[in-house]
DNA sequence: ACCGTTGGTTCATTATACGAACCGAACAGC
DNA sequence: GCTGTTCGGTTCGTATAATGAACCAACGGT
């Protein structure tokens, strides 16, 4: 591993349940030794990568992380562009949506909103990474990419914490089959418990998968009646931002994805 | 220089009027060998701080800096706290205004806003990088910032283009003495012909320097009579946004801006 | 067909990163 | 006050990882 690679791990060991961490425990976090975790933190101290926290001497994210992400939003405007649609595919389905973006090798949520500013929402947080085994944003995508980079992403850690059955790679490769074969992936109870979900995958220009399109609602609103309208405007929705990306979703499934519509038209 | 550090200033040479870069040509402009960029690209690849424009070869800045930065305004909400802030004021004052964060020692626009939708205003951008010698924001930051950073800060790479007078050490020093003698900066058309600024420092809770606020506006505008009630605004806005941000100016300073809000009360 | 440029790759040399051991400070239990 | 543990940070000889000149193949203009 390069010397780079070690010191850009050390930030993927901050969240939001973690926002600061001192020199010892994040060097028992990363495994890496005390001096080598005090270098590489240097390092990013020095470019504002990271910084010590004022007063005290645990580590936490630095600033200059505000000024890459306005850059590259004003170079390529993903979020912008999928929030006002989340936002309308939300209030319009009543429940929870969210565009979650594959960004080296994981899936994190890039946009969401609420479908009613109060009651009972499933209720999500920007950033998050979310678990491909378990999520129907993850399944998704997973249908749709590359064997080998399945391979690789369900060789990773994702699945320590995942039960058995889920972990099966065969019941994960059928999962995914049935996925690719009508075009949408749903969850019930997986993630969360009593939570349901439907989500559509994303594609970039080239036909590569980016991500997915998602809408969450308790499992007891999620009926069979309420699915088909959701399906539509989630699908309808995912062509928007589509569209804004620059994307295009494969021939096969843009079929699938009429026949969706034409459903109880 | 340490492996991580040159990876890392790879990335400063990517703006919003460059937004992508070639190999060859970020080799030239970083100065290292193509071997060497094009391995340290692929590290900021593999972690998504960089990615190749879909189609084509050049890099750009990856997805993964939006969830860093999400990460890290959810850790240390400072634009969020500051925006608001400089929206009143802005539009208090009727022109621009902006805060601005010393991160890495450069001085970084964290966040503006126009006082008037329409009509003549100074233009800013999110991210762009303040200039110290010639903006008042510089000139405030610099006035209660430790010798030795000073010293750094002038010794650096900020003055290549700038006009002997304002580079000339003794110069900036007089101006520097003069800023935190009074407790506030100004510019009169240095950054830009017919602009104007007011500026004043912002502290953390250790009393260090973390940045500026400042208005901006045409010198046709900025009159003797109109500096006063800009003044008293922007230092009540300063103060408002450390009160947010846990800072707190050194007594000196309060004493000095107790004046300025009597003055003409 | 040529030339200059591009993105990408190879490999022997060398500079860089590494971690065990160490330090002083802070804190808890006794 | 003493002892043991943990903390953040530092040192230094060793070993690993970074380096760049030279080299491809491919593309575009003349």
């Amino acid at each position: 591993m390069g010397t780079t690679a070690k010191a850009l791990s050390l930030l993927d060991h901050f969240s939001r349940a973690r926002p600061a961490i001192g020199l010892s425990e994040l060097a028992r976090l990363a495994g890496h030794s005390k001096a080598t975790c005090y270098r590489l933190m240097g390092e990013l101290i020095d470019h504002g990568l990271a910084e010590q926290v004022p007063g005290g001497t645990d580590y936490r994210i630095g600033p200059a992380v505000l000024r890459l992400a306005s850059l590259r939003e004003a170079a390529v405007p993903m979020r912008d562009a999928a929030l006002p649609v989340v936002q309308r595919l939300a209030v319009a389905v009543g429940e929870t949506a969210h565009v979650s973006h594959l960004v080296a090798g994981r899936l994190v949520t890039l946009a969401f909103a609420y479908g009613a500013p109060s009651g009972m929402q499933v209720l999500m947080e920007d950033a998050d990474v979310l678990p491909f085994h378990a999520t129907s944003s993850g399944q998704a995508v997973l249908a749709f990419l590359p064997h080998a980079r399945v391979d690789a992403i369900l060789a990773g850690p994702l699945g320590a914490a995942t039960p058995a059955t889920l972990r099966d790679p065969d019941v994960v490769r059928a999962r995914i089959a049935a996925t690719r074969a009508r075009g949408w992936a749903s969850t019930e109870d997986t993630f969360e418990s009593d939570v349901s979900s439907l989500a559509v995958p994303l594609f970039d220009a080239a036909g590569q998968v980016l991500g997915a399109m998602a809408v969450a609602a308790p499992s007891t609103r999620m009926k069979q009646a309420a699915r088909g309208p959701i399906l539509r405007r989630l699908v309808a929705a995912a062509a928007e931002v589509m569209g804004a990306w620059g994307g295009q979703a494969p021939a096969e499934l843009i079929a699938l994805w009429r026949g969706i519509e034409r459903d109880q038209g």
